[in-house]
DNA sequence: AGATTGTCGTGATTATTGTCACATAATTAT
DNA sequence: ATAATTATGTGACAATAATCACGACAATCT
């Protein structure tokens, strides 16, 4: 069983713990927290251990302490505004996702040669590319959301890297090419589907 | 360094081989695969190694040939097509996304409360939820997209695991509860946002 | 023909990741 | 008080994955 590596698993028990916040727990154990995602609980005393997450032995974790020292480790306790460049198909929808609000990830603002209505509530103003550099002057932003066409993705990258931006999820299907001191999380959805009908093969009948 | 694991990594080579294609390449090297998407070359032959890929000694590869094999691996090479579930942001940025076209996924209806217009080229019909068993009868799908709001992400689960669908990308924030002989791929946009955040930490310098 | 070159294929090796077993501590029960 | 119970935390172990080292072999050169 594969749970992907130890920074997605403290994500979802991240993901987790906000939802115990909203609906009023106070208290959680390992083997609950196992319950809602499928990690078994010693894996995930082991990345709480690996981290230096302590709880109480016994007691079980205090929902917001936990909750807190997650953020902290995941560098999500600072404000991290992200630019979504790209104002398409998918970045309408990343822009219009409400649930974004209640994390921690917030897009400022939208870049696309196509500047047109922007109908997201709250609304995140879209300007012409022409303007990033300016942009990026008054507000110190170091994270991009790139959704624009294969064809210009690599163009956008290397003019956002040289404003300053280090830290980029990239939509588009072309593999960038990517100095050492910028990260890249590339999320291909049509790999995802892909994957899907990899595993669902009568042949391949192991779980994940 | 972690190219995640040996499938997603088929789907990489293959994207790369069906870019070749269209540029009218006939020959590739794991080399130069390696040089497009950064997979070191003997990662890539150690993976067409254990799925029984085989080159030309000295001869590199046929691109067309590794090609289809690739293809057979991945269970490509026969149609198989999707549902989407949740006619909503998500739903529609996948829906009109053209590239789809190209390689081998089709999504072939939606499914939405919310029975609107539908802009897609070419079109994807849309259905109110209550067809989709009339549907399915129909056009034996086994695969589905979830682009569903959270709270119906497992009753709609539910209803399509019983209608005979195993294969699923979910797009939902929440964990579904999943029986032995189906297959989910979580997909949590949020936490891919997040991990760039974590990875561009000051105190993170390591390579992904 | 024989030497040389370039690339593949894979067993052996190393590194990474996950699982298990159990010592430890806090709480509750007797 | 003492024992029993129930979690945590972590080192030891096992499984999985990535890298390396090298042999095989076809093409090209002399
Ligand atoms: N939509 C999907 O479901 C989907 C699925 C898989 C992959 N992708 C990939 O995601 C990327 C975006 O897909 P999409 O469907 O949103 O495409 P899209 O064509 O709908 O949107 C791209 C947007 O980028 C804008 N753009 C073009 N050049 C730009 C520039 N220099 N700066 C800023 N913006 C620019 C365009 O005007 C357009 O609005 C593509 O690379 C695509 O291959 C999308
Ligand atoms: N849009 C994003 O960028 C984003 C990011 C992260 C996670 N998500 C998750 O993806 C999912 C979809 O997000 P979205 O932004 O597209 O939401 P959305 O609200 O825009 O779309 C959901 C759609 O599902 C439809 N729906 C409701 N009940 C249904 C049912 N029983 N059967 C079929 N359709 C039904 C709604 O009418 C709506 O059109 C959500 O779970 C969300 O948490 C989205």
């Amino acid at each position: 069983m594969n749970y992907k590596n130890h920074v997605t698993r403290l994500s979802q028990y991240k993901s987790v713990l906000q939802r115990l916040v909203k609906s009023g727990i106070e208290k959680t154990y390992a083997e609950s927290i196992s319950k809602h995602i499928g990690i078994p609980a010693t894996q995930i005393r082991k990345d709480f251990s690996l981290f230096g997450i302590r709880g109480n032995k016994r007691g079980g974790y205090n929902v917001l302490e936990l909750l807190e020292e997650l953020k902290i480790n995941l560098g999500l306790n600072r404000d991290l505004p992200f630019i979504l460049i790209g104002y398409g198909n998918l970045g309408k929808a990343l822009a219009r996702y409400h649930g974004f609000h209640e994390g921690c990830v917030r897009i400022i603002a939208a870049f696309d040669p196509k500047v047109g209505v922007l109908s997201s509530i709250p609304p995140i103003p879209v300007y012409p590319p022409a303007s990033i550099s300016a942009f990026l002057k008054d507000n110190p932003v170091k994270h991009a959301v790139l959704a624009v066409p294969d064809d210009v993705a690599q163009s956008m990258f290397d003019e956002l890297y040289a404003e300053g931006i280090r830290g980029f999820i990239n939509f588009s299907t072309i593999a960038l090419n990517v100095p050492e001191d910028a990260y890249v999380n590339n999320v291909d959805l049509e790999l995802e589907l892909e994957t899907v009908i990899y595993y669902t093969k009568e042949s391949n009948n192991k779980t994940k």
